[in-house]
RNA sequence: GGAGGGCUCGCAUAGCGGCCGAGUGCACCGGUCUUGAAAACCGGCAUACGAAAGUAUCGUGGGUUCAAAUCCCACGCCCUCCGCCA
């Protein structure tokens, strides 16, 4: 939610914004509009609230017919204060409902447009020269006994799968691994709940546009997640944190569950876009003037995971229009992916700023008083696309795969053989 | 799934229709006293919006009433017991 002084006081900035990311720009002055009528409303019910307190109190202290009169005017009154109630209410739901489907502000040096407008900030590594014809993720993970789509499909559906044998324990071996370094790095490991209430995804902003790809339990009304950004951020939803206490960062493990509504024929072979999978996350909780500062540290973070893993990959600055709600900016990382020619997307972080924190009401408190935190992302590993760009990237001739050097102590091996 | 008990200012509790934004104890902060500390005593001690007056907040949402922490309804969460189960 954008802070409503903010938006006051800048009003230009917000429209700009907006624009910049090719949402509603009119909503800035609805929202504007409506906050006049809102503190209207809310001075007009304060006003006569307030002579019904007053009221009140003499009725309680009054006798005889002086009480019985006064009553009268009470009652009188009554009705009136509840319509001035029910009017501020409408207004201030009405209101709220408004600012909280303003995006994010932007950072100013985020790059303008569409999602093809993306900078490329740097390309690390240089894409391998097959002396032999690459084999997809897909022939690789059969040959291997890795990987299971046919199955995966039979038994829940398209976007489905099955990691068997070195594609279970290669995923075990980047879970201990990320988890190992994030936690030398200074994160709290964590394992959340993936099953959370509406306050947490509607906190984190992933019911608005996002909405239609998160899976919903009518029965119990609860969601579950596509990330374990949304426990991580509403850990502390309602909190008031310690100042000295921050950056408080945590490393989250957990499955994600996506609809993948909107994306038929995209990425149908393999295992690049599925319904479910597991990623460690990364999540700080910081003071707002350090939150740039944390978003580079963050990335910097993501780009030694890949260089552990040996992959060629380039870093790109996601143009405005690409941007979730929450972020102001957002850095992806794109390891080089053989058989497509192409770089795809592995890891992504969001510098949410104090938005997320304002929607779930996370505060620090210091000298100056208590503010609002900001909230930031990033993907340690996410395995299914990890997976895809290990095999690919480290194939041999045969179908065999070398492991990369980090992860051999958690295989002990160093390389996969076909089954 | 069934039966009970509970949710009040950091913690523990009082309050059971007006004098309650709310008493008490502990904790915490400042002061007096002390060589220093403890004890004792004095004072302070929730949050949001607002320039202020003020308004709102006693798990959440509704209702009754001139007036609700207090009465009624629904929901959430916690605890105990029974059943079921990894």
């Amino acid at each position: 939610m954008i802070d409503i002084k903010f938006l006051r006081e800048n009003p230009d900035a917000v429209r700009a914004s907006q624009k910049g990311r090719g949402e509603d720009v009119l909503i800035v002055d609805k929202v504007l509009a409506i906050d006049e009528i809102r503190k209207t409303a809310l001075d007009a019910f304060e006003t006569i609230r307030a002579e019904q307190n007053l009221l009140s109190k003499s009725v309680a202290s009054a006798k005889g017919d002086e009480k019985a009169a006064l009553l009268e005017k009470a009652k009188a009154l009554a009705g009136l204060v509840k319509e001035a109630d029910a009017k501020r209410a409408q207004v201030e739901d009405e209101a709220k409902a408004l600012i909280m489907q303003l995006s994010n502000i932007l950072d100013p040096e985020a790059p303008i447009g569409k999602e093809e407008d993306f900078v490329t900030i740097e390309h690390v590594g240089t894409p391998r020269v097959f002396d032999f014809e690459p084999k997809d993720h897909v022939e690789l993970g059969k040959l291997l006994g890795a990987i299971d789509t046919e199955r995966g499909a039979k038994v829940a559906g398209s976007r489905s799968y099955y990691l068997t044998g070195a594609g279970a324990m290669l995923e075990f071996a980047l879970i201990n691994y990320a988890i190992a370094s994030a936690n030398k790095a200074g994160f709290t490991p964590v394992i959340p709940p993936v099953l959370v209430n509406p306050a947490a995804m509607e906190g984190t902003g992933f019911l608005g546009q996002a909405a239609e790809n998160v899976y919903h339990l009518e029965k119990d009304n609860l969601y579950l997640v596509g990330t374990s950004e949304v426990p991580l951020a509403a850990m502390h939803m309602d909190e008031v944190l310690p100042a000295d206490k921050l950056p408080i960062r945590y490393a989250g493990y957990s499955s994600c569950f996506r609809r993948e509504a909107g994306t038929y024929g995209k990425d149908t072979r393999g295992i690049i876009r599925v319904h479910q999978f597991d990623k460690v996350e990364m999540f700080s909780f910081c003071h707002p003037n350090e939150a740039k500062a944390e978003h580079q540290r963050l990335l910097q973070w993501e780009k030694d995971f890949l260089n552990a893993m040996e992959i060629p990959y380039r870093v790109i600055d996601v143009a405005s229009g690409d941007l979730g709600s929450s972020a102001n900016r957002k850095f992806d990382i794109e390891a080089w992916i053989p058989t497509q020619k192409a770089y795809r997307e592995v890891t992504s972080t969001s510098n949410c700023a104090e938005f997320q924190a304002r929607r779930l009401n996370i505060r620090f408190k210091d000298a100056d008083g208590t503010k609002v935190v900001a909230t930031l992302n990033g993907t340690l590993v996410a395995i299914p696309r990890m997976i895809v760009a290990i095999l690919e990237n480290h194939q041999n001739a045969d179908g065999s795969v070398n492991i990369p050097a980090a992860l051999q102590p958690f295989l002990g091996t160093t390389r996969f053989e076909l089954v």
